[in-house]
DNA sequence: CGACTTTTTGATCCGATTCAATACGCGTGG
DNA sequence: CCACGCGTATTGAATCGGATCAAAAAGTCG
């Protein structure tokens, strides 16, 4: 499954390029978007009903929540966080996406979009109309198959959230969100140990459930103790394996008084 | 979509009856649960691939952490619940299943579960092998739809559990938990005001990311305050209102120092 | 009935929040 | 280019909710 490189050889015409860079079979993220397994004549046809918007600016809502639901999108470039609304004013921050990365899901089984998506950064997505989607997933099993795998991870990534929610001390969570970061930059080829937080430390308190002043703190506290190194929104990675203990449990530390 | 009674007419051997039951066109969870919206015909298929479980008593294990992924599972009577483990030995449970749900959805991804699941008392479950049913959803829309919904139903519930979680005190947090499984029973038919709580104070602790002494002690309370009254593991809602109110949030409380 | 587990209750402690104030970063306009 | 102002971030001190430790009470089951 050869990588097909960002150029098109045998037409150069401007409008191509720009174009197959457009389409799902020349977008680099398709190993991690729902083409993945799809082939050249199925994605076609996907294609043809993905919808891209042009960049949206910092702030810029891709759904609001409450609003109608009738499509699912995919991160294309920049980020975004999904968030809902305690009744108070306070938002609960449900995650932050990257590119390639689906959201909307939730909103498929009440028709309305329980939380709402605004961009961190400029951002692009790709607007996927649900009912055509469907109707091609039916047609088009890997793509049924991908859809369902996505929903999955998302399942799944919920889950270790709520554990990190329901368990873990405010050091552990502030360590695994810049783990699963780091991660999550590394898969879309970036530099996992170096990278800029496109989120506001406000962001990050309400997602992982602590105080602005909590996260703070602790940013210091791991920079001090040399893990990271903070400047802003940029961080470095220090001490990668350290933080990943850290960040998968050091639970260890505070279990039972055994292993004398 | 008039509802089928419970019975054959036709050809009353007893035979028949068992077997009718047993089958998704005669289950009355037929309207929560996956053929929600097929019709007969094609639920006939669905039943083909269907495998019933014999009762399972508590504490017998539906699928372990870690097991390989071959099917998902739809809770058919009793109750289960989903739990991971942290590294130390502390399970953090994942949810609290009922008649109609569906269970193992987060392993399509990974091919493996990354959460056990355990009967909370005598239950039966119908096995859905994966492979059978994507194929049936590929033939079926309407149950690829019905799938699409729960799996999003699942990411929706899970969001609400974070914000629980991630936001809500004790006291909420609690009365959360009671609203929802009052709200289901409902949905179930049973009582929505007079319920057995099938899980241990341990297992209320660990869902709700608290300490059983608190769980206990916010019993106490909320039956000191005339919300609920509890017996062992009786619960009667006293005031349904009050308790919905305390679940939704009593965020406005604590909000700011408006409302002079 | 007696051993064991689960639940409740009480006392103390600690991590994280809250309140308060200062410092920094950044865009704007003089 | 620097002064100003506003939102964001950091730091410090006090407080509190819930955890933890300890022990009694109530269920559960052979």
């Amino acid at each position: 499954m050869a990588e097909i490189p960002n150029t098109n050889r045998e037409q150069a015409k401007v409008v191509d390029l720009a174009s197959v860079q457009a389409a799902c079979h020349g977008c680099s993220l398709r190993q991690l978007c729902l083409p993945m397994g799809v082939n050249q004549v199925d994605l076609h046809r996907l294609d043809e009903i993905v919808r891209r918007s042009r960049p949206m600016q910092r702030g810029k809502h891709v759904f609001r929540l409450g609003d109608q639901f009738h499509a699912i999108y995919a991160i294309r470039s920049g980020s975004v966080k999904t968030y809902t609304m305690t009744d108070a004013g306070s938002e609960q921050i449900t995650g932050f996406h990257l590119p390639g990365e689906l959201i909307g899901l939730d909103a498929i089984a009440t028709g309305s979009h329980p939380c709402g998506a605004k961009a961190l950064e400029t951002a692009t997505v790709c607007e996927l109309p649900f009912l055509q989607l469907e109707e091609l997933a039916v047609q088009v099993p890997s793509l049924q198959h991908q859809l369902l795998r996505l929903m999955s991870k998302e399942i799944l990534s919920d889950g270790e959230l709520l554990t990190l929610l329901g368990k873990k001390s405010a050091e552990e969570r502030l360590a695994a969100l810049i783990f699963s970061l780091s991660a999550r930059f590394k898969e879309r080829g970036f530099s996992p140990n170096e990278f800029r937080l496109s989120m506001s430390r406000n962001d990050i308190a309400d997602y992982l459930g602590l105080a602005v002043e909590t996260v703070s703190r602790l940013f210091t506290r791991f920079q001090q103790q040399g893990l990271i190194d903070v400047q802003n929104k940029q961080v470095t990675i220090r001490d990668h394996d350290r933080l990943k203990e850290l960040a998968g449990s050091n639970a260890e530390d505070r279990a039972p008084q055994a292993r004398a």
